[in-house]
DNA sequence: GAGGCAGTTTGATATTAGTCAAGCAGTGGC
DNA sequence: GCCACTGCTTGACTAATATCAAACTGCCTC
């Protein structure tokens, strides 16, 4: 299973041997089996996550039954840690995971006594506003080839440099309701984007970036 | 100009006498004429902000020109509390506006002094990432009309309780970027909920609710 | 109050994405 | 190795939204 990225921030990022055992001994671990869910939308915000293995998905599921797939979750990324009382979204693994749970009562209160823990909360915090702003900048403004390469520059990015191979672990569904558009039109985009040489198709689950500059400036957004 | 509702959070929230001075002493107060920027997207994310009076609009451009509204900034409203060194968005004043001005550098430490303050930005911060995902599942999963009804669920929100008429302070192509939608389509959205009788329109800038549980169903995403 | 202007609405048509349906491909079971 | 199943792709058609164009409205100026 993959690793995070060496450079990512994490809540761990700059702490002291004995800041970090204190975090540590907060944390507990956690496996989940492909296809759980690791908790519900409007259930109690009670744990904040980090992924150690395995990727996950973040969705919200309307009365009416649409779903809308707010994120895809890596190794290094953290669930919850943004929210306030009750989460906004359900989490479900697309593969066995191994997540370190974070009871998030007592992780506010070592924040109170570690700037730098706080910090890092603050960042990451951050980070998926940018990610989301992203998002939303992706479903209001670009076509359908176009969202597609904003997926796969995102999970380009998760890869260490310079691999273009893409490894698709999600369903055409789920990236269907990540995108806001349905399974055909997401099999037409990938297959005009194959046709017009930008990207390979090994399988339906293997893609390969061809080029690059291409697909980076199609996904842009500012 | 309207004020904040009183029940909402603000980063004053619950602090005590002493705490709101300190905290007074670092804003700065700004004016800002009507369609003026307050910033612009990469800019340094120097201050944070919390709206007095006016209303503003938070947007991103791409390098391509296309336009994609992030939100809609009103009375009590906090602006670049969430972000990291720089600003990810441009914002810019629908009407002349009054703002306190604070720098975060100053803010940052005061909040490590004050641990009420940091739970208040924290819940800020939660609720403009809750805010942002309803955006992502509005953009995703529903169709012109039904964004229409989530923008005028959420401008009624705005209102004191009871208030169903609506006012418009954008222009349609405002509108049109907030939902990723055309100018034409927003105004054909608003004819067809006027005909189905679920609103009235006063004047373009006017809109009455008629139908509220029609109007606030259509507006759901859980 | 006539003219002009910016913003909005409506109409006709084009394009994009969705729907429905069939065929294909990889995988696992036996 | 064959069958069946599930998920993916492709095709034909439909529906929704975008585009292009014209007309309307309220507002401002003079």
């Amino acid at each position: 299973m993959a690793n995070a990225p060496q450079n990512q921030l994490t809540i761990f990022t700059g702490l002291g041997d004995e800041e970090a055992a204190r975090l540590n001994a907060l944390a507990g671990s956690r496996m989940i089996d492909a296809d759980a869910f690791l908790f519900h939308q409007h259930s109690d915000a009670k744990y904040a996550y980090m992924v150690e293995s395995g990727i996950l998905m973040m969705e919200r599921t309307s009365a009416s039954g649409r779903r809308q797939v707010m994120a895809f979750i890596h190794p290094g990324n953290f669930i919850g840690i943004a929210q306030n009382e009750y989460y906004e979204f359900s989490v479900r693994a697309l593969t066995d995971a191994r997540l370190k749970e974070i009871p998030r009562k007592q992780f506010d209160a070592l924040q109170d006594e570690v700037p730098l823990l706080k910090d890092n909360v603050r960042r990451i915090g951050g980070n998926i506003l940018a990610h989301t702003l992203d998002q939303v900048f992706a479903l209001g403004q670009k076509k359908a080839h176009e969202r597609i390469c904003f997926l796969l520059q995102q999970l380009k990015e998760r890869n260490p440099p310079g691999v273009v191979s893409i490894d698709l672990v999600m369903t055409r569904q789920d990236i269907a309701d990540y995108l806001g558009l349905t399974i055909e039109t997401v099999s037409r985009a990938f297959s005009k984007l194959k046709r017009e040489g930008l990207i390979d198709i090994h399988s339906a689950h293997t893609v390969v970036i061809l080029d690059d500059d291409s697909v980076s400036e199609m996904a842009l957004s500012d």
